[in-house]
DNA sequence: CGGATGTATTTTGCATACATGATTTTACCA
DNA sequence: TGGTAAAATCATGTATGCAAAATACATCCG
């Protein structure tokens, strides 16, 4: 494990800001799968007590982040293939319910938002800036998320990336994947535009299956 | 709020007892939406410390059965219409998932399983016994999602029925759905043996929709 | 009487102390 | 030397103590 920081910057409970950095340093790889969260050792490392701690490991387990077993500890949750594989079916399902409501709700601001956002994730592309083409991605679907007038598919679906999130950015570090998801976020804008509700899910649904399809490659390649 | 009572029995973390009890008093309605989680309070009534119903509390709070406002405390969340009919849109597009994924992996224990399920219900349809009524429709249901071999799936799914379970008792408390209900499973499981998942995803979609319309029903009347 | 202000009480946030179960080490015996 | 048992160590589980923030309440001033 790395030294992990606290920024601890902000008047928030503790308890929030380890969640938080522990959070972070999952999804980063800096604290990897199967590793064990030990409550003293993670309490001097980020200067805090033990209580905490405790309390950022809960709300870790319950996001599916951590695992614990009574009177062993907590580790960071291991994602098998499987593991992924269901959840990338979770995520089509709801992205797609996601799209289509956006197709009902969405307003002429958020359509604005996100052909800008594809200027943004272009000119990423362009510059070859991997975080800000991450960076734009997310914000590109978080659009969509926000479009569906759905707060809780949202706060699913955020939950869901997580999960994933490791290998995603493993697939935007492939050059050769950018041309075409910029194309599908450029077709999906357009039917969003036009509330082609089907035409959008199709588009959503090979978009998916492209990113799924390649992720599940990179893992079978990782093990 | 009723008193609660802490069924220790096994050996495990006080803190999961305590989240089992307080989340059946949510679900059961003894704690209020609104009403405020204090930690003292619980502590003294349950008998316990502080410390494991602070961890429960951040539990909770994850599984969205209660909201913390920092240095305020904890309350139990409430449910507006249109947090109802957010989870139910969610739960529909992930039952018709799952039912899909069933046709595909659901084997003949399984299905026996089902066939004997509906007759239970039945039964308790005619013994008129709600609470095995209740049981059984969750039964049902888990038994599908135990078929679609997406463990993952099934824990939003158990996730989002956690959240809609008091409207869902209101719902098997009239007498009149229960014929369609009945007839509606038994399609269900007619159309998973002949592994028609068309089919099946229309008769699920109807199914769930008729929940939804007697539920929204049921939250309009309590408002 | 209304509103503001200061004080007392309550409650959360965090740290620490103590107890207990798990793990490792060590020592002893076959 | 190998294995087992005991002891020491370590980590988690729980309770409690203390500080600070929030709330409630009373008092004072206009």
């Amino acid at each position: 494990m790395d030294d992990l920081e606290l920024n601890a910057n902000a008047y928030l409970p503790l308890r929030d800001v380890v969640f938080a950095t522990l959070r972070e340093a999952i999804l980063k790889g800096d604290l990897k799968p199967g590793e064990r969260l030990m409550e003293l050792q993670l309490a001097a490392k980020l200067g805090v007590s033990r209580t905490p701690i405790r309390e950022a490991i809960r709300m870790l387990q319950k996001e599916g982040l951590a695992v614990t077993i009574p009177r062993k500890g907590a580790q960071v949750a291991a994602m098998t293939q499987k593991d992924m594989e269901d959840a990338l079916q979770i995520r089509e399902a709801l992205e797609i319910l996601a799209v289509r409501l956006a197709c009902e709700h969405i307003t002429k601001q958020q359509l604005a938002a996100l052909e800008h956002n594809i200027a943004l994730f272009e000119a990423s592309v362009k510059a070859n800036d991997l975080a800000q083409m991450a960076q734009a991605d997310i914000a590109f679907h978080d659009m969509i998320y926000e479009a569906a007038s759905n707060p809780r598919l949202m706060g699913v679906l955020n939950h869901l990336r997580e999960n994933v999130y490791r290998y995603r950015v493993e697939y935007l570090k492939d050059d050769k994947n950018h041309p075409r998801l910029l194309e599908e976020h450029r077709q999906i804008v357009a039917g969003l535009k036009r509330q082609e509700k089907e035409h959008v899910s199709e588009i959503m649904k090979q978009h998916l299956s492209n990113q799924a399809a390649a992720m599940k490659d990179i893992i079978r390649a990782q093990e």
